[in-house]
DNA sequence: TTCTAGTTTATAATTATTCTAAACTAGAAA
DNA sequence: TTTCTAGTTTAGAATAATTATAAACTAGAA
């Protein structure tokens, strides 16, 4: 009880830290984001499914995706560009790399420490690295 | 002369060796796209732009979408996924990685020797290694 | 030359995403 | 507490990329 009240703050607190307003639907699409401890890649259409299950009072698509990218930006979410025609979404905000199933399109986290670059090229002059990913496609 | 003649050739050549028919069409865009030997980094509109241009008979956006897929599963091209909402190809289909400048949404090659792995992940099982690629986000 | 499977085309449909502008609300200030 | 307003949510429209449809065309085998 005393757990959940404050697991409830935690989320209000991060939401005012990033200048953003501690709403109902901020923070039900938080609970559902980073409530449990293991963290899990989605798109706009799953995360909007797994919201309306459980019988949540209904919130805008137009709201989802605000939040989402508002979350984004305050760095709490990482996008992941893997995938043609659909945006995903991974709540492993730590440096990592994927796999992505091209059968099953799902995405898996690599940890950093599995994989080792010997060798990197210097970013073009006037321009500096933002990061760099390693995605290894797979298939049956 | 005979050079331009064999080039033709060439073209129709590689694309009955895939099962594709030399269309006009076809015979055009593959003119456009593997005629110069510098390779280069396009979507479906610019290289729409780059054929309307030149006074050439113009092709249905349709036929470039299709024709552009059919060189992709015949292995001419290969598609580059870093942008949202907009598929890109390479005419490079040597194994190599890429920046991706953020700003101005512009890829850039990375030999495949600029970059060295000395560790990989293996595979999850019953799954193989299809590609794997690198790509550093750069910025001002 | 005929014939037909494969191809192209204009256009409609679909899908993901973004925009708009009116209604609502968190929370500071009175 | 109540008032006020900037920030937020919302339904729905708009946009953009892509895919589907189905009628007209054509490469090339026979
Ligand atoms: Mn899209
Ligand atoms: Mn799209
Ligand atoms: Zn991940
Ligand atoms: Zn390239």
């Amino acid at each position: 009880m005393t757990k959940f009240i404050n697991q409830k703050n935690d989320i209000i607190n991060k939401l005012r830290g990033s200048g953003l307003r501690p709403t109902k639907q901020r923070i039900l699409i938080a609970k559902n984001l980073f409530e449990n401890n293991r963290t899990f890649h989605f798109t706009i259409d799953s995360l909007n499914k797994k919201i309306s299950k459980k019988g949540n009072e209904k919130i805008s698509l137009a709201t989802i995706y605000n939040t989402v990218e508002a979350f984004t930006e305050a760095g709490y979410l990482k996008e992941i560009l893997t995938s043609k025609n659909k945006s995903y979404y991974d709540t492993n905000i730590k440096s990592h790399h994927h796999f992505y199933d091209e059968g099953t399109k799902e995405l898996t986290d690599i940890n950093y420490n599995q994989v080792k670059l010997s060798k990197v090229p210097m970013a073009p002059k006037g321009k500096k690295i933002k990061n760099l990913e390693v995605v290894i496609r797979i298939q049956k």
